[in-house]
DNA sequence: CAGCATCCGGGATGATACTG
DNA sequence: CAGTATCATCCCGGATGCTG
């Protein structure tokens, strides 16, 4: 298991500083709402106007962004249906159900504590 | 193990919506700096001064702010010694120590798999 | 050494209107 | 339905100078 910093940079090299691609991945996974957009996603595919819905709060400018983003990443797949009214759904990718195999205890750990952590202040 | 989030929600409640506790920490553990600082103190006790250099790029003002919000929330842990030159430390608490074994797993795959995510572009 | 106060520019974000 | 375009705004975050 891994316990520390020091363990990944034995296997990994001199990563998270400036510049490094470990940064850009951190800050799309670990963005606002990119946090949100992939925990709706991880139950299964979902459509845009579900996505807004599901994803309380988001502007369509942010979710279309978002979107774009860990799609270019390879983390969502977005397939577009040609149909009239046109239907678009997006989905975890391969790569999108390991990271959210990893993600999922730490927002359970979150969903879990967060209350206690707000009210002591 | 957790696989959904709706697994999540039956345990927690109707979570992640706007104004939400779990928006909060969320806000807080996953930003930008946030993270990086969190991972510097997985191996252990930093100074102010070696918390600034481990963390690649930060600003005196970001580190601040950062380590007094974690500091509230009650993640890190914050020593001061009655000394001249002053000496200030900071550690992981209990709560931060859980949070980072379940963060660790996440951080390690992105440091793993980043190359490839950003390559492809 | 370990911060805090202040200024301020720009990118992130929101609101609204519009389109294929 | 699934977006794009445009404009307004806000606050994140860097730079600088100062202090106990």
């Amino acid at each position: 298991m891994v316990v520390s910093l020091a363990q990944i940079r034995e296997t990994s090299g001199e990563v998270f500083t400036e510049g490094c691609p470990t940064r850009v991945v951190l800050d799309h996974i670990m963005s606002k709402w990119g946090v949100l957009v992939l925990l709706a996603l991880t139950d299964g595919t979902l459509r845009w106007g579900e996505l807004r819905r599901e994803v309380d709060g988001i502007s369509e400018k942010m979710l279309a962004s978002t979107l774009r983003t860990l799609e270019a990443d390879g983390i969502i797949a977005r397939t577009s249906y040609p149909e009239v009214p046109p239907r678009v759904e997006y989905a975890l990718t391969e790569l999108g159900r390991e990271l959210m195999e990893r993600m999922l205890p730490l927002v359970e750990w979150v969903a879990q504590r967060a209350d206690g952590i707000v009210a002591e202040r």
